[in-house]
DNA sequence: ATGTCACGCGCGAACGGTATCAAGTCGAAC
DNA sequence: GTTCGACTTGATACCGTTCGCGCGTGACAT
């Protein structure tokens, strides 16, 4: 910068007026900044930047699972987001507990990041959360505390659970299973409140359905289903309703090896709708939720939050839609 | 830190020195040290440290796609191995031209990161590969440049190629085709002479097949699956060897809509066997690449090279393995 | 008992910017 | 012709760390 400068013949302080647009310049001396900015190959050095700005331009990203298509379609959408106001994102993951605590816990505490996307997934501990918002601004994506209330961009996903759920129920279903995600997770709970509130509707006994809980992995929609599912025919329930697509996905493959036909012996839905739905077999009948524009929204939410200029405004519940495919059809005859 | 020191009654040089472990100090002070940082519940403020010692501690990850599962694997082995070794991992999509250009140009010489992992997509230009690596170490991954000799992290795609493809020959299929990878790629081109090969060895000729560029996304290979599977039956492909799964799978997802049966009548085969894979119906027949260990080393890599100390030893080849499924069979009988 | 030496420790100067504030220039108005 | 003010510019302190030096003190050898 020094160099700019003297090439220039103006005084650093210039140079950073024209290089911040901050304070007033002439109009040459700010061309011959910026000529000598050109030739010298000049980039300002970010390190220095966010040392005396107490900022990095920089956000964190935890995310529990690359692997399930919601979540990296999320963090695309923060990436998108982030780079659009120049803005780098550091990713995280937090697949293990190890993970999860070690890479948080000293991320944004460190002056690297100033604040986060946090994506929570199956496991859970909300005291590594609360400590990270004791530094910086974290919005949630894909769930709420009820407690603390943490800025938060979630899809409508009790009645997109409804409205599935709905769904199955006006297909003729009688005998429902669930296959739930964490209980700790509000957004599974709400899943769960809606597929409950749809077998109301339908004149069902809600209790009557068998509800088991997973950890939204497509390891654990298999064994469940192997449980609910092993049973008498006359017992076994016709539709299995799966919190998410990779726990539906499992539920699809158990299907798969124990010889049950989807969706003639048993119908199965998902939630989210990722891309991999459609090109299942059958095709996975789901919830779709917007997720990219989800992750651009928490990003952007978590920007303002920041800059701190426009206070907090709260998406609301961003919509779902079900989107019927196969895998969900009339029960067979009995 | 001035804060710990006046806590610890000792100098801030002191506080660095236990804090870095550099330079000698006596126990109790390095004890009292300790403590105060514990009280005030100090973290060094990585801004300040990057700026004095002109390193980030951070890497850049670009990455073409986060929706192949493929890359989610190779980035979440990146993240994985930055981890172990403290350093943060900041993401950059390459998804489209300009957030390949905008992102990564400024990215690195900024001094915010002090290195890239890259991987290389269907989109190319090389002209940012080396803009980038002129500030810092950059290294490929599965891909190889022929021109410059950046270290590279790939597998061995020509032997899986012509594995994959001989398990086919020896099927007894007789007329090929292959979708394959943009030519620009090393990569994509090592997998079609790997077919080529298995040809040749299988005393077919290599010419007779019919070879179709996509660019490695799904959409590509439901394009070229039906400009090629689209003729009759007479001179339509009874293989089809496709240079990545995601375009298996879309020639997979042709097939489903123009009711043709694979393997019934037309085998097809892919590429990285991503955890998608064993899902679909058929089953995809693939080569496995070991995405995660592939990102594991290729971050290794990244940081020895960073830290200079020991020489860039530069691994070789990952081994592949073809994992024999269900979407490759006997051709029909004519 | 005294001179040396090594080992611990603290001072102060960078690292590369940003922002405050005082100084300087110039035109206009009295 | 002088004063005032608007508009630019430059010098400088500081952001939080790291690290090269030099100094003080204890131990050891003579």
């Amino acid at each position: 910068m020094k160099d700019v400068a003297e090439h220039a013949n103006v005084s650093v302080s210039t140079v950073s007026y024209v290089l911040n647009n901050t304070g007033p310049v002439s109009a040459d001396r700010r061309a011959r900044v910026m000529n000598a900015v050109r030739e010298l190959n000049y980039t300002p050095n970010e390190s220095a930047r966010s040392l005396k700005r107490q900022s990095a331009a920089t956000v964190g990203l935890v995310i529990p699972d690359l692997t399930n298509q919601f979540f990296s379609l999320l963090a695309h959408g923060v990436v998108r987001a982030a780079a659009l106001r120049d803005v780098l994102v550091v990713l995280c993951s937090s697949d293990s507990a190890e993970e999860a605590e070690s890479g948080n816990a000293r991320l944004l505490r460190s002056q690297r990041v100033d604040g986060v996307v946090y994506l929570t997934g199956s496991y859970e501990s909300h005291t590594a959360l609360l400590e990270l918002q004791s530094v910086g601004p974290v919005v949630l994506v894909d769930e709420r505390i009820p407690g603390a209330d943490l800025p938060a961009v979630v899809a409508d996903g009790r009645r997109g659970a409804r409205e599935v759920a709905a769904l199955v129920v006006g297909l003729g279903h009688k005998r429902f299973a669930c296959i739930a995600g964490p209980t700790a997770l509000w957004t599974a709970e709400q899943r769960l409140a809606g597929y409950r509130e749809a077998l109301a509707m339908g004149g069902l006994d809600p209790d009557s359905m068998d509800v088991l809980i997973g950890d939204y992995r497509q390891d654990s929609g298999f064994e469940l289903a192997n449980k609910v599912l092993s049973v008498p025919r006359a017992q076994r329930p016709t539709a299995l309703l799966c919190a998410n697509d990779m726990m539906a996905i499992g539920a699809l493959e158990y299907c798969r090896q124990a010889g049950l036909d989807v969706p003639g012996d048993v119908s199965i839905v998902g939630f989210d709708d990722v891309p991999m739905a459609p090109l299942l077999t059958p095709r996975l009948t789901t919830v779709r939720q917007p997720a990219h524009e989800m992750g651009m929204g928490a990003a952007n939410l978590l920007l303002d939050l920041i800059q701190g200029e426009s206070e907090p405004v709260i998406p609301a519940p961003y919509p779902v839609q079900v989107v019927a495919r196969e895998s969900a059809a009339k029960p067979a005859q009995d």
